[in-house]
RNA sequence: GGGCAGGUACCGAAGUGGCCAAACGGGCCAGACUGUAAAUCUGGUGGCGCCAGCCUUCGUAGGUUCGAAUCCUACCCUGCCCA
C-alpha cells in the first residue's frame, strides 16, 4: 500500500489530526527504519458494553495494526479513579476499584472483537496505568502539576462551560488532563487516538512529551468523531441509551439500524462500516428508497461484527418480519406460562405474566391508547378477561410479543 | 470566614399556605400517517383502585398550622461576589 493509501485509509475514520504533516513525516520515517509506532488508545472501563460510536476509535486502532504498528493500549485503572470531565456537565461519580476491574474483563473480551489482542503477534501491548500512578508520591503529584497552569486548563470549553452553567467543577477534575498526558510521557507514544472531546487532553500529553528532559518525539494525535446514536442526535452512549452494542445479536442490530434517522446514513455509513465510498454515495442519491441505504447500513455494521452470512440472514429476516408493513411474527417470541381455562384480567397479563407494564396504570394507559393486542386483534376494554388455549400472541406496543402457552 | 442566590417529577423550568400529583417545554410511551426514518396530528407520562377515592413525592430532619412544595428552625449540597 502507497503512503497515500495508508493515510487516505486513516483519513476515513477521522476528524482531525494534529498534525497531518507530521504524521506523514513519522509513517515515512518509519516505513524506512522499518519501525513500529506506537499508537496509544486510553480507554477508561467505566461501562462494560463496547457500543459502535466507541468502535469508531478501536477501528482506528486496528487500521493501524494492519499497517504493522503497535497498539498501545492503556487501561486507566487509575484515571477511572478520576473520571474524565471530557464533554461532561456534571462530576463524574467516582469508581470503586473493584468496579473498575469487573468492567475491564467485559471490555477486553470483547475489544477482541475488533482489535488484534494476542500479545505474540507484536501488535498488542496493554498497560494499565495504575503501574506508574500508584507509585506517585506526593511530591511527584505535585511536581507534575507544576508542569501545566491552571489559566490553560481553565481554557477548555467543558470547564468554562460548566462555570456558565453554574455547576460544580473539582480539582481533581483538573488533573484529569494531565495524567492522560503523563500516560503518554509512560508509554512512549508516537500517535495517540482519542475521540474529538479529547483533544484538549491529547495536545497535553504532547506538551508533556515535548518538555520531558531529554524531550521525546512529541505525539500526533488523531481525533475520531463523536458519532449521533441512534437518535441522530446526540452521541451514541450508554447512558443515553441510543446505542447499538457491537456484540448485541444481528437482528437487533438490524432492528435498531432500521429505526435511524435518514440524515445521519452518511455519517454512520463512513464511521460504523467498511462501505466503500461510492458505493454507499450511489445508494444516498436522491431517487433511491433511503430504505434500500439503510438496509445496507445495517449490513455493513453487521458484517464487521458477525460476518457477511449473518448481515445477510438479519437483512432477510427484517424484510420478512417487519419490512413491507405487516408481515410475519417475529421468529423469537418469548413464550410465557399460562394455565388453561383460567380468566385473566388484562392488565394482569401486561404486568405480572409477561412483565411488559411496570404497574397497572401504565397497562390501563398502554390499552387505553390502543397499544395492545391479542393474535393481532386489538383489545380496548381495560377490564377484558381472557381465557386461553394456548399459543395465542399477545403484543404490546410495536416492539413486545409474547406466546402464551399451557402447561 | 462573610454576603447573596439556589436545590421541584427522567431533564429544563413554573408554582411561594388550601383550587398541587404539581403549569409549560423537552424527552419517553402509545395511536394515526409512513419506508417500524423525519415532519405532523392525537392521547398518555408517581403508586394502588370496587374509579368514589386512598397512599407516597417538591435537598434532609424536625416544627408551626385544621391544612405546607409553599411559613419557621437546624443540617447537607451547589453557584456567584467579597476575604
Amino acid at each position: 500500500m502507497s503512503l497515500d493509501e495508508e493515510i487516505a485509509r486513516i483519513k476515513r475514520g477521522t476528524e482531525k489530526i494534529i498534525q497531518e504533516d507530521e504524521l506523514r513525516e513519522r509513517l515515512t520515517r518509519a516505513r524506512a527504519e522499518k519501525r513500529q509506532l506506537r499508537v496509544k488508545l486510553g480507554i477508561d472501563p467505566t461501562a462494560s458494553d463496547i457500543h459502535l460510536g466507541f468502535a469508531v476509535v478501536l477501528r482506528m486502532l486496528r487500521r493501524f495494526q494492519d499497517l504493522g504498528h503497535k497498539a498501545v493500549l492503556i487501561i486507566g485503572n487509575y484515571t477511572a479513579l478520576v473520571g474524565d470531565p471530557s464533554g461532561k456537565s456534571t462530576t463524574r461519580p467516582i469508581l470503586r476499584e473493584e468496579d473498575v476491574e469487573r468492567n475491564l474483563q467485559t471490555y477486553l473480551q470483547q475489544i477482541g472483537r475488533i482489535l488484534i489482542t494476542d500479545p505474540g503477534s507484536g501488535l498488542f501491548e496493554v498497560t494499565r496505568n495504575g503501574e506508574w500512578f500508584s507509585r506517585m508520591s506526593f511530591l511527584d503529584v505535585i511536581s507534575l502539576a507544576s508542569k501545566y497552569s491552571v489559566w490553560r486548563l481553565l481554557e477548555r470549553n467543558d470547564f468554562s462551560n460548566r462555570q456558565k452553567s453554574q455547576e460544580p467543577l473539582y480539582l481533581h477534575e483538573m488533573i484529569y488532563p494531565l495524567m492522560q498526558g503523563w500516560d503518554s510521557v509512560m508509554v512512549r507514544a508516537d500517535i495517540e487516538l482519542g475521540g474529538t472531546d479529547q483533544e484538549f487532553n491529547l495536545l497535553v500529553g504532547r506538551d508533556l512529551q515535548e518538555r520531558e528532559r531529554p524531550p521525546q518525539p512529541r505525539q500526533i494525535c488523531i481525533m475520531t468523531p463523536i458519532v449521533e446514536g441512534t437518535d441522530g442526535v446526540k452521541k451514541m452512549s450508554k447512558s443515553l441509551g441510543n446505542y447499538i452494542g457491537i456484540a448485541e445479536p444481528p437482528y437487533e442490530q438490524m432492528k435498531k439500524t432500521m429505526q435511524v434517522p435518514d440524515a445521519i446514513m452518511e455519517r454512520w455509513f463512513r464511521f460504523f462500516t467498511d462501505v466503500p465510498e461510492d458505493e454507499y454515495n450511489a445508494l444516498l442519491a436522491p431517487g433511491v428508497n433511503p430504505r434500500d441505504a439503510k438496509l445496507r447500513l445495517g449490513r455493513g455494521i453487521i458484517e464487521l461484527y458477525h460476518g457477511a452470512d449473518a448481515a445477510h440472514a438479519a437483512e432477510d429476516r427484517w424484510k420478512r418480519e417487519i419490512g413491507g408493513g405487516g408481515g410475519a411474527l417475529p421468529e423469537d417470541i418469548e413464550e410465557k406460562k399460562v394455565e388453561p381455562g383460567r380468566k385473566y384480567p388484562i392488565v394482569e397479563l401486561l404486568t405480572k405474566v409477561t412483565g411488559f407494564c411496570s404497574s397497572n396504570g401504565e397497562a390501563r394507559r398502554l390499552i387505553e391508547g390502543g397499544g395492545v393486542s391479542l393474535d393481532e386483534r386489538r383489545i380496548d376494554d381495560v377490564k377484558a378477561e381472557l381465557v386461553f388455549r394456548g399459543g395465542e400472541v399477545l403484543r404490546a406496543g410495536k416492539k413486545k410479543y409474547a406466546r402464551l402457552v399451557t402447561g
